[in-house]
DNA sequence: TGAAAATAGTTGCATAACTAACTATATGCC
DNA sequence: GGCATATAGTTAGTTATGCAACTATTTTCA
Protein backbone atom coordinates (compact mmCIF):
# COMPACT_ATOMS: atom_id res chain seq x y z
CA UNK A 1 0.00 0.00 0.00
CA UNK A 2 2.43 2.60 -0.95
CA UNK A 3 0.08 5.23 -0.83
CA UNK A 4 -0.38 4.91 2.71
CA UNK A 5 3.31 4.47 3.25
CA UNK A 6 3.59 7.92 1.99
CA UNK A 7 1.24 9.56 3.92
CA UNK A 8 2.93 8.46 7.09
CA UNK A 9 5.94 9.65 6.03
CA UNK A 10 4.81 13.13 5.36
CA UNK A 11 4.01 12.63 9.28
CA UNK A 12 7.39 13.56 9.87
CA UNK A 13 6.71 17.47 9.03
CA UNK A 14 3.68 17.04 11.50
CA UNK A 15 5.29 15.66 14.59
CA UNK A 16 8.37 18.01 13.89
CA UNK A 17 7.08 20.59 11.86
CA UNK A 18 4.68 23.80 12.39
CA UNK A 19 3.31 23.05 15.42
CA UNK A 20 6.49 22.71 17.30
CA UNK A 21 8.30 25.75 16.19
CA UNK A 22 4.79 28.06 16.40
CA UNK A 23 4.60 26.97 20.14
CA UNK A 24 8.13 27.62 21.17
CA UNK A 25 8.06 30.88 19.24
CA UNK A 26 5.32 31.83 21.15
CA UNK A 27 6.69 30.53 24.18
CA UNK A 28 10.06 32.56 24.03
CA UNK A 29 8.54 35.75 22.24
CA UNK A 30 5.99 35.89 25.75
CA UNK A 31 8.99 35.11 27.89
CA UNK A 32 10.52 38.31 26.19
CA UNK A 33 7.35 40.36 26.19
CA UNK A 34 7.00 40.04 29.96
CA UNK A 35 11.03 41.21 30.17
CA UNK A 36 12.28 37.48 30.89
CA UNK A 37 15.89 37.10 29.35
CA UNK A 38 15.95 33.31 29.40
CA UNK A 39 15.63 31.05 26.86
CA UNK A 40 13.03 28.10 26.60
CA UNK A 41 15.96 25.41 27.01
CA UNK A 42 17.11 27.07 30.09
CA UNK A 43 13.45 27.27 31.17
CA UNK A 44 13.18 23.66 30.37
CA UNK A 45 15.91 22.90 32.74
CA UNK A 46 14.59 25.20 35.48
CA UNK A 47 11.27 23.24 35.40
CA UNK A 48 12.64 19.84 36.34
CA UNK A 49 14.60 21.88 38.84
CA UNK A 50 11.52 23.50 40.65
CA UNK A 51 10.02 20.03 40.91
CA UNK A 52 13.18 18.40 42.00
CA UNK A 53 16.26 20.75 43.35
CA UNK A 54 19.65 19.58 43.31
CA UNK A 55 20.03 17.16 40.76
CA UNK A 56 22.88 15.85 39.00
CA UNK A 57 23.74 17.06 35.26
CA UNK A 58 23.11 13.15 34.04
CA UNK A 59 19.59 13.91 35.64
CA UNK A 60 18.59 16.42 34.32
CA UNK A 61 19.56 14.85 30.76
CA UNK A 62 17.42 12.05 31.58
CA UNK A 63 14.81 14.07 32.20
CA UNK A 64 14.92 17.05 29.64
CA UNK A 65 16.43 14.08 26.51
CA UNK A 66 19.24 16.03 25.97
CA UNK A 67 22.98 15.03 25.72
CA UNK A 68 25.89 15.39 27.91
CA UNK A 69 27.21 18.31 25.93
CA UNK A 70 23.77 20.03 25.48
CA UNK A 71 23.20 20.59 29.25
CA UNK A 72 26.78 21.47 30.47
CA UNK A 73 26.50 24.52 28.29
CA UNK A 74 22.69 24.92 29.40
CA UNK A 75 23.86 24.80 33.05
CA UNK A 76 27.46 26.90 31.62
CA UNK A 77 24.67 29.40 30.86
CA UNK A 78 22.74 28.99 33.16
CA UNK A 79 24.96 29.36 35.91
CA UNK A 80 26.36 32.58 34.08
CA UNK A 81 23.08 34.36 34.93
CA UNK A 82 23.62 33.19 38.28
CA UNK A 83 20.16 30.94 38.30
CA UNK A 84 21.93 27.61 39.02
CA UNK A 85 25.31 26.39 40.51
CA UNK A 86 27.31 23.35 40.57
CA UNK A 87 28.12 22.02 43.85
CA UNK A 88 30.58 18.88 44.19
CA UNK A 89 28.80 16.30 45.37
CA UNK A 90 30.48 14.61 48.51
CA UNK A 91 29.41 10.93 48.20
CA UNK A 92 30.70 10.95 44.25
CA UNK A 93 33.45 13.59 43.18
CA UNK A 94 32.29 12.89 39.76
CA UNK A 95 28.91 14.60 40.10
CA UNK A 96 28.22 18.03 40.22
CA UNK A 97 24.66 18.63 41.88
CA UNK A 98 22.77 21.67 40.06
CA UNK A 99 21.00 23.50 42.43
CA UNK A 100 18.60 26.81 42.03
CA UNK A 101 19.87 30.08 43.25
CA UNK A 102 16.58 32.86 44.62
CA UNK A 103 16.71 34.78 42.03
CA UNK A 104 15.67 31.42 39.83
CA UNK A 105 13.00 30.50 42.78
CA UNK A 106 11.43 33.84 41.96
CA UNK A 107 10.72 32.95 38.46
CA UNK A 108 8.68 29.92 38.85
CA UNK A 109 5.08 31.00 39.15
CA UNK A 110 5.49 33.87 36.41
CA UNK A 111 7.12 31.57 33.70
CA UNK A 112 4.55 28.75 34.47
CA UNK A 113 1.60 31.08 34.17
CA UNK A 114 3.19 32.51 30.76
CA UNK A 115 3.73 28.94 29.55
CA UNK A 116 0.23 27.45 30.66
CA UNK A 117 -1.23 30.97 29.19
CA UNK A 118 0.53 30.08 25.99
CA UNK A 119 -0.50 26.23 25.88
CA UNK A 120 -4.04 28.12 26.53
CA UNK A 121 -4.08 30.43 23.34
CA UNK A 122 -2.38 27.31 21.04
CA UNK A 123 -5.23 24.81 22.28
CA UNK A 124 -8.50 27.07 21.65
CA UNK A 125 -10.68 24.72 19.90
CA UNK A 126 -9.28 21.45 21.21
CA UNK A 127 -11.03 18.67 23.31
CA UNK A 128 -9.82 17.07 26.48
CA UNK A 129 -9.85 14.20 24.71
CA UNK A 130 -8.33 15.18 21.77
CA UNK A 131 -5.24 16.26 24.10
CA UNK A 132 -5.17 13.00 25.78
CA UNK A 133 -4.90 11.20 22.17
CA UNK A 134 -1.76 13.45 21.65
CA UNK A 135 -0.35 12.68 24.98
CA UNK A 136 -0.67 8.95 24.11
CA UNK A 137 0.35 9.05 20.50
CA UNK A 138 3.83 10.84 21.53
CA UNK A 139 4.35 8.52 24.24
CA UNK A 140 3.54 5.70 22.21
CA UNK A 141 6.46 7.33 19.33
CA UNK A 142 8.84 7.72 22.07
CA UNK A 143 8.41 4.02 23.57
CA UNK A 144 8.65 2.81 20.26
CA UNK A 145 12.00 4.21 18.87
CA UNK A 146 14.37 4.12 22.37
CA UNK B 1 -9.48 25.64 37.35
CA UNK B 2 -5.81 25.93 38.47
CA UNK B 3 -5.67 22.16 38.07
CA UNK B 4 -6.87 22.40 34.41
CA UNK B 5 -4.32 25.35 33.91
CA UNK B 6 -1.31 23.51 34.88
CA UNK B 7 -2.09 20.06 33.32
CA UNK B 8 -1.95 22.75 29.82
CA UNK B 9 1.34 23.92 31.11
CA UNK B 10 2.84 20.54 31.07
CA UNK B 11 1.71 20.27 27.54
CA UNK B 12 4.46 22.29 26.37
CA UNK B 13 7.03 19.44 27.15
CA UNK B 14 4.58 17.00 24.94
CA UNK B 15 4.31 19.20 21.51
CA UNK B 16 8.53 20.35 21.49
CA UNK B 17 10.02 17.20 23.97
CA UNK B 18 10.77 13.64 23.51
CA UNK B 19 9.03 12.32 20.78
CA UNK B 20 9.78 14.85 18.05
CA UNK B 21 13.50 14.87 19.19
CA UNK B 22 12.98 10.76 19.50
CA UNK B 23 11.70 10.96 15.68
CA UNK B 24 14.23 13.54 14.66
CA UNK B 25 17.19 11.55 16.22
CA UNK B 26 15.82 7.78 14.62
CA UNK B 27 15.66 9.50 11.07
CA UNK B 28 19.17 11.47 11.22
CA UNK B 29 20.56 8.42 12.63
CA UNK B 30 18.53 6.08 9.72
CA UNK B 31 20.16 8.57 6.70
CA UNK B 32 23.49 8.61 8.51
CA UNK B 33 23.82 4.45 8.46
CA UNK B 34 22.63 4.57 4.84
CA UNK B 35 25.95 6.33 4.02
CA UNK B 36 23.47 9.61 3.33
CA UNK B 37 25.52 13.16 4.68
CA UNK B 38 22.84 15.44 4.05
CA UNK B 39 20.69 16.93 7.68
CA UNK B 40 16.93 16.26 8.48
CA UNK B 41 16.94 20.21 7.70
CA UNK B 42 18.42 20.40 4.45
CA UNK B 43 16.17 16.99 3.36
CA UNK B 44 13.41 18.94 4.64
CA UNK B 45 14.33 21.56 2.32
CA UNK B 46 15.05 19.08 -0.57
CA UNK B 47 11.41 17.21 -0.13
CA UNK B 48 10.01 20.63 -0.92
CA UNK B 49 11.92 21.35 -4.32
CA UNK B 50 10.84 17.55 -5.14
CA UNK B 51 7.48 18.10 -5.24
CA UNK B 52 8.09 21.56 -7.16
CA UNK B 53 11.86 22.39 -8.12
CA UNK B 54 12.75 25.75 -8.54
CA UNK B 55 11.45 27.90 -5.74
CA UNK B 56 12.24 31.33 -4.59
CA UNK B 57 14.06 30.96 -1.01
CA UNK B 58 11.00 32.88 0.43
CA UNK B 59 8.83 30.26 -1.09
CA UNK B 60 11.07 27.60 0.68
CA UNK B 61 10.81 29.77 3.89
CA UNK B 62 6.96 29.59 3.62
CA UNK B 63 6.81 25.95 3.19
CA UNK B 64 9.09 25.22 5.79
CA UNK B 65 8.32 27.55 8.34
CA UNK B 66 11.70 28.79 8.82
CA UNK B 67 12.96 32.57 8.61
CA UNK B 68 14.97 34.05 5.46
CA UNK B 69 18.67 33.80 7.37
CA UNK B 70 17.85 30.29 8.24
CA UNK B 71 17.16 28.94 4.81
CA UNK B 72 19.70 31.84 3.37
CA UNK B 73 22.40 29.28 5.31
CA UNK B 74 20.62 25.89 4.61
CA UNK B 75 21.03 27.04 0.66
CA UNK B 76 24.80 28.11 1.55
CA UNK B 77 25.47 24.18 2.71
CA UNK B 78 23.44 22.60 0.13
CA UNK B 79 24.66 24.39 -2.48
CA UNK B 80 28.42 23.52 -0.99
CA UNK B 81 27.10 20.16 -1.42
CA UNK B 82 26.52 20.70 -4.98
CA UNK B 83 22.90 19.67 -4.25
CA UNK B 84 21.01 22.63 -5.43
CA UNK B 85 21.97 25.91 -7.59
CA UNK B 86 20.99 29.27 -7.12
CA UNK B 87 19.37 30.95 -10.21
CA UNK B 88 18.64 34.73 -10.64
CA UNK B 89 15.31 35.29 -11.69
CA UNK B 90 14.83 36.83 -15.20
CA UNK B 91 11.32 38.50 -14.18
CA UNK B 92 12.00 40.40 -10.35
CA UNK B 93 16.31 40.55 -9.81
CA UNK B 94 15.38 40.22 -6.14
CA UNK B 95 15.11 36.41 -6.24
CA UNK B 96 17.06 33.69 -6.42
CA UNK B 97 15.55 30.78 -7.66
CA UNK B 98 16.80 27.44 -5.82
CA UNK B 99 16.62 24.11 -8.06
CA UNK B 100 17.87 20.59 -7.68
CA UNK B 101 21.08 18.82 -9.43
CA UNK B 102 21.15 15.90 -10.79
CA UNK B 103 22.62 14.44 -7.30
CA UNK B 104 19.64 15.81 -5.33
CA UNK B 105 17.08 14.30 -7.64
CA UNK B 106 18.99 10.77 -6.99
CA UNK B 107 18.11 11.13 -3.03
CA UNK B 108 14.31 11.35 -3.83
CA UNK B 109 13.42 7.98 -3.59
CA UNK B 110 15.83 6.23 -0.89
CA UNK B 111 15.54 9.71 1.66
CA UNK B 112 11.38 9.47 1.41
CA UNK B 113 11.62 5.38 1.95
CA UNK B 114 13.99 6.18 4.92
CA UNK B 115 11.35 8.71 6.53
CA UNK B 116 8.42 6.17 5.31
CA UNK B 117 10.37 2.96 7.41
CA UNK B 118 11.30 5.57 10.42
CA UNK B 119 7.83 6.59 10.55
CA UNK B 120 6.43 3.37 10.26
CA UNK B 121 9.00 2.22 13.06
CA UNK B 122 7.60 5.34 15.46
CA UNK B 123 3.86 4.59 14.76
CA UNK B 124 3.70 0.77 15.40
CA UNK B 125 0.59 0.77 17.41
CA UNK B 126 -1.03 3.66 16.87
CA UNK B 127 -3.36 3.65 14.42
CA UNK B 128 -5.04 5.68 11.98
CA UNK B 129 -8.07 8.07 13.75
CA UNK B 130 -5.26 8.63 15.81
CA UNK B 131 -3.07 9.67 13.31
CA UNK B 132 -5.96 12.13 11.79
CA UNK B 133 -6.32 13.69 15.72
CA UNK B 134 -2.67 14.58 16.03
CA UNK B 135 -2.71 16.04 12.28
CA UNK B 136 -5.72 18.18 13.08
CA UNK B 137 -5.06 19.11 16.57
CA UNK B 138 -1.31 20.40 15.54
CA UNK B 139 -2.97 22.05 12.23
CA UNK B 140 -5.15 23.85 15.06
CA UNK B 141 -2.39 25.01 17.38
CA UNK B 142 -0.58 26.50 14.19
CA UNK B 143 -3.41 28.04 13.35
CA UNK B 144 -4.43 29.34 16.82
CA UNK B 145 -0.87 31.02 17.04
CA UNK B 146 -0.46 32.17 13.65
C1' DT C 1 8.16 60.98 -11.82
C1' DG C 2 10.10 60.35 -7.64
C1' DA C 3 10.11 59.47 -2.69
C1' DA C 4 8.32 56.13 0.67
C1' DA C 5 7.20 51.60 1.65
C1' DA C 6 7.38 46.78 0.77
C1' DT C 7 9.83 42.64 -0.48
C1' DA C 8 13.99 39.30 -1.24
C1' DG C 9 18.00 38.03 0.42
C1' DT C 10 22.46 38.39 3.39
C1' DT C 11 25.37 39.09 7.45
C1' DG C 12 26.61 39.30 12.43
C1' DC C 13 25.82 37.81 16.96
C1' DA C 14 24.02 34.66 20.56
C1' DT C 15 22.16 30.16 21.87
C1' DA C 16 21.52 25.38 21.16
C1' DA C 17 21.98 20.67 19.04
C1' DC C 18 24.81 16.30 17.78
C1' DT C 19 29.17 13.66 17.34
C1' DA C 20 33.58 12.34 18.72
C1' DA C 21 37.29 12.61 21.61
C1' DC C 22 38.87 13.81 25.94
C1' DT C 23 39.70 13.95 31.58
C1' DA C 24 38.58 12.43 36.07
C1' DT C 25 36.51 9.50 39.32
C1' DA C 26 34.35 5.14 40.74
C1' DT C 27 33.40 0.19 40.35
C1' DG C 28 34.29 -4.70 39.35
C1' DC C 29 36.91 -8.46 39.53
C1' DC C 30 40.95 -11.39 39.30
C1' DG D 1 46.00 -4.12 45.28
C1' DG D 2 45.66 -3.02 40.66
C1' DC D 3 44.06 -3.09 35.96
C1' DA D 4 39.93 -2.95 32.93
C1' DT D 5 35.65 -0.97 32.49
C1' DA D 6 31.91 2.06 33.32
C1' DT D 7 30.16 6.57 34.49
C1' DA D 8 30.06 11.95 34.99
C1' DG D 9 31.26 15.76 32.92
C1' DT D 10 33.95 18.90 29.47
C1' DT D 11 35.79 20.50 25.02
C1' DA D 12 36.10 21.11 19.96
C1' DG D 13 33.99 21.29 15.51
C1' DT D 14 29.88 21.54 12.46
C1' DT D 15 25.11 22.67 11.65
C1' DA D 16 20.96 25.03 12.76
C1' DT D 17 17.82 28.65 14.90
C1' DG D 18 16.25 33.39 16.22
C1' DC D 19 16.72 38.36 16.08
C1' DA D 20 18.32 42.74 14.40
C1' DA D 21 20.39 45.38 11.10
C1' DC D 22 21.78 45.72 6.55
C1' DT D 23 21.71 45.98 0.89
C1' DA D 24 19.35 45.71 -3.31
C1' DT D 25 15.47 45.63 -5.96
C1' DT D 26 10.43 46.52 -6.93
C1' DT D 27 5.98 48.53 -6.03
C1' DT D 28 2.89 52.12 -4.55
C1' DC D 29 0.91 56.35 -4.94
C1' DA D 30 0.75 61.39 -4.29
Amino acid sequence: MPNNQFKRGELYSVINGMASTAVARRLQKNFRQAGLEITIEQWSVLYHLWKEDCLSQQELCNRTFRDKPSITRLIDNLEKQKLVKRTASKEDRRINLVCLTDAAKALQDITIDLANQTMNEALIGVNKEEIETVKSVFQRVYDNLT
